[in-house]
DNA sequence: ATAGCTGCAAATGCTTTGCAAGGCC
DNA sequence: GGCCTTGCAAAGCATTTGCAGCTAT
């Protein structure tokens, strides 16, 4: 009767296998932490933490180039926010951010529940990569 | 028959007369540079930079708190468009901006040429400080 | 006179890199 | 085995800070 929440390692297997990244220890267990249990917009330093205390032993460098390989293969989406505070969000679909300036948190807009009309077109044949809309909030 | 096209030392004195900054010789030098001549997106080192060859002595830490009591003052914008490379525009009237991806240049995009619908509202009575939009174009 | 600025250099914080050792196919 | 990956420490870069000396009012 009880439900197994953690992931199991075999479905982040498949995810690193999908985008060509070698499934290392180091990997595989980043990826469980940043994909199990739903949507996170997190830096590299709290997941570098968070592995320390799940027991990954893993170096913050390692962490940051994981992060920004995942981001290259689309498994990770990054958010700036501030000169020198960037966040990866595990929600690679359309939508956009709340930003609460105090307290330096993230949280997501649906992107049903805003719209963006009437985007001008990228001059001369260039291709729009992304639009990020961030909506910042006092407090 | 000739224009005389540099803003008068006069006119930046009262923009820093009527936000409540000293007008000192730096800062003074500094709005000129900044509010001659139309929109501009500018960084810190940027703005150093032109500062010196135009024979302003100033130092770069000058440079950056003066952007900042300026962002403060309400004369100037700042904007974040990557992790550790923040600009300061000029323009902040309601606007949003084209980021090109490979130069890294920013360019305005008037506020009547795209349109932000259905922004929710901020959660339980905080107040929205300000909207973003980022559109991110290849090349 | 005095409160507010400035310059310099050192410190900080986040991120990247170089290279030897280790791990996956 | 061979190539990719990791760890560590060092380097890098943008930005901030502390403090003595200067300046606008």
């Amino acid at each position: 009767m009880t439900m197994i929440s953690v992931r199991p390692y075999s479905q982040a297997l498949d995810q690193l296998r999908a985008v060509g990244l070698r499934p290392t220890r180091q990997r595989l267990a980043l990826a469980r932490l940043l994909f199990d249990g739903g949507d996170r917009h997190i830096s590299a330093e709290q997941l570098h933490t968070e592995a320390l205390s799940s027991n990954i032993r893993v170096s913050l460098a390692t962490v940051y180039n994981t992060l920004h390989q995942f981001t290259e293969s689309g498994l990770l989406r990054e958010i700036v926010v501030d000169a020198g505070r960037s966040y990866f969000d595990t929600n690679t679909t359309d939508h956009h951010h709340f930003f609460y300036e105090k307290t330096g948190k993230l949280c997501d807009i649906p992107a049903d529940l805003i719209a963006v009309t009437k985007v001008p077109n990228a001059p001369e044949g260039l291709n729009i990569s992304r639009v990020d809309v961030i909506v910042r909030v006092e407090g």
